[in-house]
RNA sequence: GGGCCUAUAGCUCAGAUGGUUAGAGCGUACGACUGAUAAUCGUAAGGUCGGUAGUUCGAUCCUACCUAGGCCCA
């Protein structure tokens, strides 16, 4: 008789291979057909909100990896709140306007630039981002990411425009808004400003010139030997043209500097560090005479060496030794680092270089000259006015324009800004973020420390793709309109007709017989320059308030870490500013997705792992786990090994509910479902296992700590189903009659388990878990997981006794393990079911065995097994109190159940099998 | 150079107000089974907890410095 085909064995139509490449897109199409995000958000209709406000791309290229750790983080958040009965909408969005798409412009045109209007290069740009939300929104769904991928907000949608324009008016409407001079890269060949994407460094050949700045305050204090003579700081510049724009010197406060004396009885003074290089180029002896901290040279005066005004000793850490002097020629209009100090000290931004790179011709001797060629008139003069010390040439690194490829200049600009300070943005700002939840909580320090110390926001750019700054200049009176109705009005034109409308009328059309509130003229013109891209995503939370009625602050933003000085910072400041709060209730960051060794990927490294790549060779829930597996707070290693990894730990987790299912074929929770007072100590175990596995999980998730959600039920899949709790099931499984209570019993249990790991899993394996729930029987079943709660588990299936029991008997399981594997290896027995085991406990063991005692034998999955108190084994466990002996099982091995029995051979209808199964069999 | 952060087995993660042999899973090796089978089960080997110095009776956990790396500035 053929006995197998009497067992139970597990049947399911789940495949065991995953296929997922070719599996998902036809997934994807489902909840496509389904309409998933609108019939979600039906589904919670009316419940608690949890709005989670999706930060813009840039839409520009395929999504990196980088993106799809983002997107999928977003989408496990997004999923587990609405598993948790929240009503979850989500918008994604993208960011449109800025550079990196004009200058993709600029490349396409081909042209040059001067022959292109704003209005054909923006004409371009709006295609071209138009062509990489449908890339990216395609990329990201690809990802298994459920959102309202029809209706995302666009910040070149016309109404995003208008609301752009809006935020701006808040803005001044504060008074806030302001304008001042700021030095930029500026091209003199192009006649353009530059941006720091457009500037390439290369070898250039520049003078190098040291210069006596004579001190004119009273240093005598400093030593007597200085009386009566003549005591020069000299600094040493690459850019003598910036000389005439020269408003101060900056020393180390820490560093020391000498006074030396010359044959001539002239003094200078400079860092001690570089004397000896100095001195090289001094042709005469010279002598120490005094030094001292540059902390003590501050608020010296010392005489412009050409020029009829005072230049102040500043100290500034920013000093170096590695050249020059240790004094450094600050000119705020034409350098980054002069700028802030300049700004710090209230030094005027001087700058007397027009556009075209032509000294203004005010400037004393150099008027009209161009700044490069007037470098070697501005040595000639110093020497002739005994003021230079040296001069030589010197080859360095220089920054150039990447188009004309000639060597730019820092030039000071008129550029519009938002104060920090006028209207306490920044005392807001910084009082708000402590009424932020910051994830992981040094999120809070950093970006405290960044708007603590952050200038004034630079809010204009000299660009054409973005939204124009709503000002006019009056020609007549030279004063700058900034007027909220006016911004208002260009608003309200901008939503109907799109920003593009200001680069195609003149001013008058939008001003009609307005008058300039100073001098009643009436001749005006646009400001050209537009809103930096910072600030378009930085209204973000108004549009979606407005457009799509999201809460102000919303729940939470989520994204890297670098977004603490972009985005989260940029929100943060327009909604201080305007609405004096945080637009947020809590920010998430993850870090950055780097290589297996530590090293972030670039081109250059060769290391660079695409998401498509992943997702066309595993599939994307691969990329899912990757993401949920690892510790996003830190640094995210992606590599060969970790991906493989992955896919092992997937088979192990697929092929668990591949089982399950399987054991669950003939069940029907409505009529075979067993109460759980009539469950055995082992389904009872497993079960308290399960609550505690559901609450670390739920916790984990509320934490946002995905990596130990997905590490705990990967551990529960591995430990305690697989290797304890379904091997065990197998005998009571394919073995007892179908509808035997012990079997009902265990397939009660499998399927709790199923259902809630399906469920618990479901946020971050949304392929896998909807096609596990596809196959599992379950009344009142949505039309996909995702559709679903969390399931409640009753309270009673936690108890702790069970839970110490259970662990010491395990453990006992172990050492009965060990004792097998030792009879293994002496050939006394191949499986398991060979053997009949005598254990040897001591009396503390006794209770735990005794609950137990029924299941021992499955449980040790073994033909025949005794207890005794007495005596001891061959084989020691490494609990105390245990001692084992293994023996060859009593009787034949039943053909049916594959356990040894002496009953085999005694009814002679059925020789090969035991009373047990011939029970079974004949009913 | 500054701000913030990281460094525990080949991989991904745990861990302890500082206190006896630092844990798990994967992978690896060896073995078993052939009724989860391109599966499943068992056993075992893997770590001077990045380095150095200090605090302490005692440090992988605290402090300082160093090294390597990440993000943001300069």
């Amino acid at each position: 008789m053929d006995y197998k085909s009497t067992l139970n064995l597990p049947v399911t139509s789940f495949p065991m291979k995953a296929n997922l490449t070719q599996n998902e897109p036809e997934r994807l199409k489902k909840w496509k057909k389904l309409d998933i995000y609108n019939k979600m958000r039906e589904e919670r209709k009316g419940k608690r909100l949890f709005h989670l406000h999706d930060g813009p791309p840039y839409a520009n290229g395929n999504i990196h990896i980088g993106h799809s750790v983002n997107k999928i983080l977003k989408d496990i958040v997004v999923k587990y709140f609405f598993k948790e009965g929240y009503d979850t909408p989500y918008i994604p969005g993208w960011d449109c306007h800025g550079l990196p798409i004009e200058l993709q412009a600029e490349k396409s045109i081909g042209k040059n630039k001067k022959e292109v209007t704003k209005l054909e290069i923006r004409k371009f740009c709006r295609e071209y981002a138009k062509k990489y939300v449908k890339i990216q929104s395609d990329e990201f769904e690809r990802l298994g990411v459920i959102g309202d991928w029809d209706n995302p907000y666009i910040t070149m949608a016309y109404d995003y425009q208008a609301n752009i324009v809006r935020e701006f008016a808040n803005f001044v409407k504060e008074g806030a808004v302001y304008r001042s001079k700021k030095p930029v890269y500026w091209c003199i060949s192009c006649n353009t400003a530059l941006a720091e994407a457009e500037v390439e460094y290369d070898d250039h050949t520049s003078p190098s010139v040291y210069v006596k700045f004579p001190v004119k305050s009273d240093i005598s204090n400093f030593s007597n030997s200085l009386k009566g003579k003549e005591v020069s700081i000299i600094i040493w510049t690459t850019t003598p043209w910036t000389l005439p724009a020269n408003r101060a010197i900056a020393v180390h406060p820490d560093y020391d500097y000498v006074f030396i004396e010359t044959s001539t009885k002239e003094v200078f003074i400079i860092a001690k560090d570089l004397l000896e290089k100095f001195t090289e180029i001094l042709p005469e002896k010279i002598k120490i005479i005094t030094e001292t901290k540059g902390e003590n040279l501050k608020g010296l005066l010392c005489q412009h060496p050409f020029e009829d005004v005072d230049s102040i000793v500043l100290t500034a850490d920013f000093v170096t030794l590695d050249t020059g002097t240790g004094c450094v020629h600050i000119a705020p209009g034409h350098g980054q680092e002069d700028y802030e100090l300049g700004l710090k000290h209230n030094i005027e931004v001087y700058a007397p270089v027009d556009q075209e790179g032509k000294f203004h011709k005010s400037v004393k001797y150099f008027g009209g000259m161009k700044v490069f060629s007037a470098n070697e008139e501005i040595i000639k003069k110093l020497k002739e006015l005994g003021k230079l010390i040296a001069s030589q040439s010197i080859t360095h690194s220089y920054p150039h324009c990447w188009r004309c490829k000639e060597p730019v200049i820092f030039r000071a600009e008129e550029q519009w800004f938002v104060s920090m300070d006028k209207t306490s943005l920044r005392k807001i700002a910084l009082s708000e973020i402590d009424k932020v939840k910051w994830i992981p909580s040094w999120g809070r320090d950093r970006i405290y420390n960044m708007i603590e110390g952050r200038p004034d926001w630079c809010i204009s750019r000299q660009r054409s793709w973005g939204v124009p700054i709503i000002a006019f200049h009056c020609k007549s009176c030279d004063e700058y309109i900034l007027d909220t109705k006016l911004i208002e009005k260009v608003a309200d034109l901008f939503e109907k007709e799109g920003a593009d409308i200001w680069f195609e009328k003149t001013a008058d059309f939008f001003l009609g017989d307005y008058k300039c509130p100073k001098c009643g003229g009436k001749d005006f013109e646009k400001e050209e320059d537009i809103l930096d891209v910072w600030f378009d995503s930085g209204v973000s939370f108004s549009y979606l308030k407005s457009k799509y009625g999201y809460e102000h602050p919303v729940d939470m933003y989520l994204e890297g870490s670098d977004q603490h000085r972009g985005w989260f910072h940029s929100s943060l400041l327009a909604s201080c500013l305007a609405y004096k709060r945080a637009p947020y209730k809590s920010v998430l960051t993850h870090g950055f997705v780097v290589d297996a060794e530590g090293r972030k990927m670039s081109k250059s490294l060769g290391n660079v792992i695409s998401p498509q790549d992943i997702i066309s060779k595993y599939g994307a829930e691969i990329l899912r786990i990757w993401v949920a597996s690892e510790d996003y707070r830190e640094d995210i290693r992606i590599s060969q090994e970790i991906l493989e990894r992955l896919v092992d730990s997937y088979r192990r987790v697929r092929n668990t509910f591949k089982y399950m299912l399987g054991v669950l074929a003939d069940f029907d929770s409505n009529k075979n479902y067993i109460s759980y007072d009539e469950l055995s100590y082992l389904d009872k175990a497993v079960l308290n296992r399960l609550y505690r596995l559901d609450k670390k999980v739920r916790k984990a998730y509320q934490n946002y700590e995905f990596h130990t959600v997905f590490h705990s039920i990967h551990n529960f899949c591995v430990k305690d189903l697989s290797s304890i709790y379904l091997d065990i099931l197998k005998d009571r499984m394919y073995v007892l009659s179908p509808d035997d209570k012990k079997r009902r019993a265990s397939q009660t249990v499998v399927f709790e388990i199923t259902k809630t790991l399906a469920l618990l899993l479901s946020p971050i394996l949304s392929f896998t878990c909807d096609e596990v729930w596809e196959h599992f029987n379950l009344n009142n079943k949505k039309d996909s997981i995702l559709l679903e709660c969390f399931c409640e588990l009753p309270k009673f299936f936690e108890n702790d006794d069970i839970e110490k029991t259970f662990n010491s008997l395990l453990l006992v399981r172990e050492d009965v393990q060990k004792a097998l594997e030792d009879a293994r290896r002496r050939k006394i027995i191949g499986h398991s079911l060979d053997a009949k085991v005598i254990l040897y406990i001591s009396d503390e063991i006794r209770d735990v065995i005794s609950q137990y005692f029924e299941e021992l034998r499955e449980i040790f999955i073994l033909s025949q097994i005794e207890i005794k108190f007495d005596g001891k084994g061959y084989y020691k466990g490494e609990l105390s109190g245990i001692s084992i002996d293994i023996f060859n099982a009593d009787g034949k091995k039943c053909e049916r159940c594959w356990v040894f029995d002496t009953t085999v051979g005694e009814d002679s209808s059925h020789p090969t099998i035991c009373k047990r199964c011939r029970d079974v069999v004949s009913g």
